[in-house]
DNA sequence: AGGGTTATATACCGGTCGTTATGAAAACCG
DNA sequence: CGGTTTTCATAACGACCGGTATATAACCCT
């Protein structure tokens, strides 16, 4: 009934720090996808044992849907902020710089999580795909919404389809997580970006 | 010495079409990937056993790189054509539309092969991801050198630059077969092809 | 007909997969 | 201290993985 308040746990505590393990797992289905990433490679750069990650976080499925989430949480927050720009132009260039500034980062593995988890693996790893477009489709969803905003506001001309502008941008994205994780340098990324930003009309 | 010239044949007649036994593993390779594709999975769409598998491709390695060169040669013949165009603009169009209409064709799996398999997964598909991404690397510095023409016949402005152009142009191709496999509708890749054309500067 | 050669069919190999049963260890309570 | 509860460590489970040993069948040649 209560909120789990924290009354001061009762039998044999912990020894990791959960949290902590997550992240090491998150990085771990980052670089090499949910089929690709056995339970091995988990619990050792988890520095967990298996019965102690069954116990802390159900099964490999599970784990991989809190990892999910703390990616999103704090890999894809940049997305969110993007939609607040006060221009259409603004959250295309705030996406894009995201993208790129994400790529960047090296002290996180490349490409994008969602891209590689989102292509057609083994069919057990069917209800890990809808998740994760699941997820994909909603942040479209939100930015169609920003751009038909923007579109009323008179901030893009009428002839524009929000629909097709939204799928255009996403290829950008999507290009660029590619890209990166294929092993394209900083420079290769940039002058993407450079150029996706010169395409853009109200330059 | 000889190049094989069809010696009649010694021994007991193999009963499979080579080709088609190949094409039939490329649809396995293409929906689930290498690594997601097992060899009870292409055995079956093959209507081969294992020996005889192994005795006419030599291992899943060999028998995915043949299925690539099926790929490229029967699927991707586009991209060469598309650099033939006249104009820069011609060569992005065709390389738009050619994306497009693979993603259409409902005989063939969704997505794209390359994409698919340029992902990161278990590390003993490293020498295939290799490969793979060799492949896309060559055909990128094709496009590249297009577009230098172009830039040398006055065909694009001074200040565009062909790397970046490419790498812009290659993400949306990227984009289109991603949102194609992640199950965008024919009418939605169209808009975003549409969007993409509209924003090429030399309308 | 019979040897040589190549393809087929069946069954199996060691290894790894995700998952779990078992029992000891470490904290709390009384 | 014993009793309870939760976690840790070891080891095992059945299922599947890529790859192959073995034996039989179908063709050519002489």
């Amino acid at each position: 009934m209560k909120t789990a308040a924290c009354t001061v746990a009762k039998g044999r505590p912990r020894e990791f720090d959960v949290e902590e393990a997550l992240a090491a797992a998150l990085r771990i289905f980052w670089t090499k996808g949910y089929e690709g990433a056995s339970l091995t490679d988990l619990t050792e750069a988890m520095g967990v044992t298996r019965p102690s990650l069954y116990a802390a976080f159900g099964n490999k499925e599970s784990l991989f849907c809190k990892a999910l989430e703390l990616y999103e949480r704090e890999k894809l927050c940049y997305i969110g902020r993007a939609l607040d720009a006060p221009t259409a132009r603004g959250v295309a260039e705030a996406l894009l710089r995201g993208a790129l500034e994400r790529q960047r980062d090296s002290s996180d593995p490349k490409g994008c999580m969602g891209v590689i988890n989102s292509v057609a693996c083994g069919a057990e790893a069917e209800s890990i795909r809808e998740e994760v477009l699941k997820r994909g489709e909603s942040a479209k969803r939100a930015i169609v919404a920003r751009f038909e905003r923007a579109k009323a506001e008179g901030d893009l001309p009428d002839h524009v389809d929000p629909e097709g502008l939204t799928g255009y941008l996403i290829a950008l994205l999507q290009g660029i997580a590619l890209q990166g994780g294929a092993g394209a340098t900083c420079a290769d990324l940039e002058r993407l970006v450079q150029t996706s930003l010169s395409m853009w009309p109200a330059r």
